[in-house]
DNA sequence: CGCCCGCTTGATCGTCATCAAGGGCGGTGG
DNA sequence: CCACCGCCCTTGATGACGATCAAGCGGGCG
């Protein structure tokens, strides 16, 4: 049905799926499944098993868990394009996050067997596939990095880094905060009073300008340095 | 020659080579050497490109990156009968971790090309290869659960019952920490005082029994609920 | 025997979370 | 159009947890 087509025109534009022939898509579309989400809504909780992953076509998705003590810990931003939920589909266990819409979103939900399917046909695509899973280790085992050995400021300062680089490198680099300030506070694993003065301070040593989510960086090599000298930071006293 | 029929009985005992054709081992066995390292000897550095994974065959592998002050944090330890560096394998990108052995350990390296051969002729290969990537990123992530969303103690009772798990679960479980204490304490991104004082602590309520390395556990379902709230979570819905 | 190393114990300090107000902005309704 | 309210963010004051600094201790080994 058209339906089924309109999901092979997104499939095929997926990095993951570049590759795969006509036939694999459209295995792999019949597999397929459309889900719209309101803001706030929650996809499925944590403990939930997965038959299968999910690709954003628009809006936004978190991943998170929460503690006893009803705080919680953004583990992943979604944006479009990309995908969740692949290795908890892998191994057959219960997924350790919740995911929840912050956004109006709409989802793909793609089921196991077709990918199993063009696993067994495509060996490319098991090698995309398998390179994927490895970026999400690599980028997990940053933020453990992050989390251990750098200071709230200099974990701000790396993700800005991060959205800094994502655009055109001439200075000063301007772009808008991918998600609410609550949000990101959580993603950097801090409160969101410390993340609003980790920005002030950065702000009036002249390394970045804020206004709302929007965020100019002024000096990247030296934002990138800050923090890192080998005296502590001669920080403006009280 | 006779050493490369050693490695081929060496994989055939691995999970991960489990269901491969004989053919495909020896194929597999082509592409290894073997590397001995004593005890504090550096394998890779932080930033090296992989081509290839690790298997420890006895010994132990620790994988940690250092801050620029000096500080490091032990992202894992490996120990005989697992591996290492698949992920980066996969990925084209520099190892975000260095390697070094915590004793003297033989690895039989594997480089990729058989990998790759292997993941061409068998699919259930390149499947058992994403599940354990999965899991690999499942364990990852509840590292950050735990950094995020614990005290330090938690980490420790986490360790210790995850130990205690591993062995007969008949009361009290005991059983010898994996690594020195500076070792595990990084581990648990904590520093050996703290670490000390948590089992010290423990030790005082009456659910451990610490002597040297050898850890008793007394109690594990008081031990699991150690400083968890008093209150249950009030859960706030929609 | 004496030294070194891994671990413990104690005292102090810094960073960041927590608690508590206050401001700005958009939406809604008068 | 303005008043009001809610939400998000900011700003300030305080406190707790864990890191750091500094000894002391025991045990293995040269």
């Amino acid at each position: 049905m058209g339906k089924q087509a309109d999901i092979s025109r997104l499939l095929i534009n997926l990095p993951l799926f570049q590759q795969l022939r006509d036939d694999e898509i459209s295995n792999l579309a019949a597999g397929t499944r459309e889900i719209g989400l309101s803001k706030g809504q929650i996809l499925f909780q944590k403990g939930a098993p997965l038959e299968g992953f999910y690709v954003v076509v628009y809006g936004q998705m978190k991943l998170a868990f929460s503690s006893l003590q009803g705080h919680e810990k953004v583990v992943s931003i979604v944006d479009p394009g990309h995908s969740f939920g692949e290795a908890v589909m892998f191994m057959e266990k219960p997924c350790p996050v919740f995911a929840q819409a912050l956004a109006d979103t709409r989802l793909v939900y793609i089921a196991k067997q077709g990918i199993f399917a063009a696993i067994d046909h495509d060996s490319a695509f098991a090698r995309r596939m398998l390179a994927g899973l490895s970026m999400r280790l690599h980028s997990l085992i940053q933020d453990v990095e992050g989390y251990s050995l750098h200071t709230s400021t200099q974990r701000v300062i790396g993700f800005l880094l991060q959205l800094a680089g994502a655009s055109t490198h001439h200075s000063p680099v301007e772009f808008e905060l991918p998600a609410s300030k609550h949000v990101i506070a959580s993603r950097l694993n801090l409160t969101p009073e410390t993340l609003s003065r980790a920005l002030h301070s950065l702000s009036e040593a002249g390394l970045i300008r804020v206004n709302g989510k929007r965020i100019s960086v002024l000096d990247t090599t030296r934002l990138s340095q800050f923090g890192s000298t080998p005296y502590p930071p001669c920080a403006k006293e009280n």
